[in-house]
RNA sequence: GCGCCAGUAGCUCAGCAGGAUAGAGCAACGGCCUUCUAAGCCGUAGGUCGGAGGUUCGAAUCCUCUCUGGCGUGCCA
């Protein structure tokens, strides 16, 4: 990456200086704000300056001197308070389009970063008492293109689900589906008041009835329970399935919860927790001493009626990660596991492992407008708009690309009526019809004998014109960027990056024509440049799940 | 009460690995299709970055306090 040779020039520079010792401290390079103020820039004289008590426009200007006569730049300037601005040369940044276009798919990937090192990232384990909604959505076009940016950098990477297959809630839903074949039959006409209540319910106790017959009724209590769950949780989860599968989301583990439990990981759990003296008894229950670890009290693990909170057999799962032999374990998690995460760290500290190891990212709600109002969604009252409902509404690649625009942590006011209505105004559009303009000008090029393969590298010399220059730019800065969102998890800068780079590309396309019979050199150096924006256009909206069409 | 998150243009939001004149999209206004797709381009207008202090050569960005909104703070999951 060019910063990073940079930041080695720069080195090269302080070294070459007589400091009485060489800095300790990391050399910044940044993009300036402003063009007229370079490429990349560095405030190392003014950090430097302190510490040697120089003047820091001395330092720079001596640095600007020594490293102005490498021919990766066409100036270096020492400015104003003590930056230092590396301004790129025009050569390096025309023959900076053959790696690319070299490279293709791989450009961007980084595969020293990860070097194998494992990363399991768990998203939506939504709770498998109804369908997929938008926070759930959320976290799966999150989740999914963390995970892709992982595996571009040279990380082995896991998606993992894990599903809450036992628990109260899997009681109330039972009662819930029980309630309505209750109705059907005509045995009781009373609805649950406290239970699930969406139509999803309703089919089920349907399907339930078709499939068994009347003689379901005739089974003990505990035989109906079994059959109620067993399908219900089922027929949810397929349903689960089909809609991440129709948002482009591919789980490589499906945990369940009650087979953690079947294998006695609760136990084994519970005894080691006694053994480490971090569990004692108070009012009849269970408690941990979290607080001890950070926790803002300690929590309840098992209830006076002998059974545990959910804390322990998640704490049972996350362990399983650690002993899965994962580096890095990320979790993502909805707005109402806020205060869960005290609890888990404090957990798999007192249980010895590195609770540094793990990371969590909360996803803050999503709120759905309708008429320009808030409409409350509770999957109890079964009026929540489900991930289906929102891509037959707008759309994957419109649904992911929204949900990607706003970092995680930021509430998502999702306006469905606004996003179908200006589906045709949307960002995601725009940066795809630059990659369906570039495929189209191919396309002309062909059909007028203009062919790539007749490009010869010094014809990049013809690529003269500012704008042609200000994509290359932002070309190479692609790698840089995947790097960046690879240690910081935001995704959300990407489609920022794709935006920008549709907007030089759109300007380009507007300003200059590309294939020009008359003048065959330039058509097939533009040619080539188009081709690399191409590269980085797909390769970026690969790694965010969102097509690239050809043709629109 | 305590904790977490947010507060930036009329609206929705970027920027917050401290940097040099705070950005985009939508909405508004004015232009551009005989030429590779107008789902596009060019231009105009719009801001004391919630407020007050502090650290720093330098703060939208870091720290403290404060105001407003959301969420969490279950022997629910």
């Amino acid at each position: 990456m060019l910063i990073n040779i940079i930041r080695k020039k720069i080195w090269e520079g302080i070294k070459s200086i007589d400091l009485k010792s060489p800095p300790k401290s990391k050399i910044i390079v940044e993009y300036p704000k402003h063009k007229k103020f370079g490429d990349y820039a560095t405030n190392i004289a003014l950090s430097l300056s302190k510490k040697y008590k120089i003047n820091p426009m001395t330092l720079a200007q001596k640095l600007a001197v020594s490293l102005s006569s490498d021919e990766l730049f066409s100036k270096v300037n020492a400015e104003k308070p003590g930056f230092i601005n590396f301004y790129i040369s025009k050569k390096y940044l025309q023959n900076a389009l053959k790696e690319i276009n070299k490279q293709k798919v791989q450009y961007g990937s980084n595969l020293q970063i990860g070097k194998g090192k494992k990363v399991l990232i768990e998203f939506v384990s939504a709770n498998p008492t109804g369908p997929l909604n938008v926070v759930n959505a959320r976290a799966a076009a999150f989740g999914d293109s963390l995970a892709n940016i992982f595996s571009a950098l040279g990380f082995y990477v896991e998606r993992e689900y894990y599903i809450n297959d036992a628990g109260n809630q899997i009681d109330l839903l039972v009662e819930s589906v029980e309630s309505y074949l209750n109705i059907i039959a005509n045995i009781d006409i009373e609805e649950l008041d406290e239970g699930y209540k969406g139509e999803y319910i309703f089919d089920i106790a349907k399907q339930i009835l078709e499939i068994e017959g009347p003689s379901f009724f005739n089974q003990t209590k505990t035989e109906k329970y079994k059959r109620i769950k067993d399908f219900a949780l089922n027929s949810i989860l397929i349903d689960q399935k089909r809609a991440l599968d129709r948002f482009r989301v591919r789980f490589d583990n499906w945990i369940s919860e009650s087979e953690l439990r079947q294998k006695g990981s609760i136990e084994d759990l519970l005894t080691y927790l006694s053994e480490t003296g971090n569990i004692y008894d108070k009012d009849g229950a269970v408690w941990l001493s979290s607080s001890k670890f950070g926790d803002v009290k300690d929590r309840v693990i098992m209830r006076t009626d002998g059974s545990v909170t959910y804390i322990i057999p998640d704490l049972a799962y996350h362990i399983t990660k650690y002993k899965r032999g994962f580096d890095k374990i990320i979790d993502i998690l909805g707005p109402d596991h806020h205060g869960h995460i005290a609890k888990l760290k404090a957990g798999i500290s007192i249980l010895g492992y590195k609770a540094s190891a793990m990371s969590f990212i909360l996803l803050q709600q999503v709120n759905i407008l309708a008429n320009h109002k808030i409409t409350k969604m509770s999957k109890r009252e079964g009026n929540i708009i489900t991930l289906q409902d929102l891509i037959n509404e707008v759309g994957t690649d419109v649904a992911r690309f929204f949900f990607l625009t706003r970092k995680p942590n930021t509430p998502l006011d999702f306006d469905i009526e606004l996003a179908k209505k200006q589906s045709s105004e949307n960002p995601v559009y725009y940066v795809q019809y630059a990659h369906a303009r570039i495929c189209s000008i191919k396309r002309m090029a062909i059909s007028q004998g203009i062919k790539l393969h007749k490009f010869k590298k010094e014809y990049l010399m013809r690529l003269i014109h500012d704008t042609e220059i200000e994509i290359i730019r932002h070309l190479i800065k692609f790698p840089e960027l995947i790097v960046h969102i690879g240690a910081s998890n935001d995704v959300n800068l990407l489609t920022t990056y794709l935006t920008e780079l549709a907007s030089l590309f759109h300007s380009f396309y507007q300003k200059y024509k590309v294939i020009n019979p008359k003048h065959k050199e330039l058509s097939l150096a533009r040619l080539y440049l188009c081709k690399a924006v191409r590269v980085v256009l797909f390769n970026g909206l690969n790694l965010l799940g969102i097509s690239a069409p050809t043709k629109m």
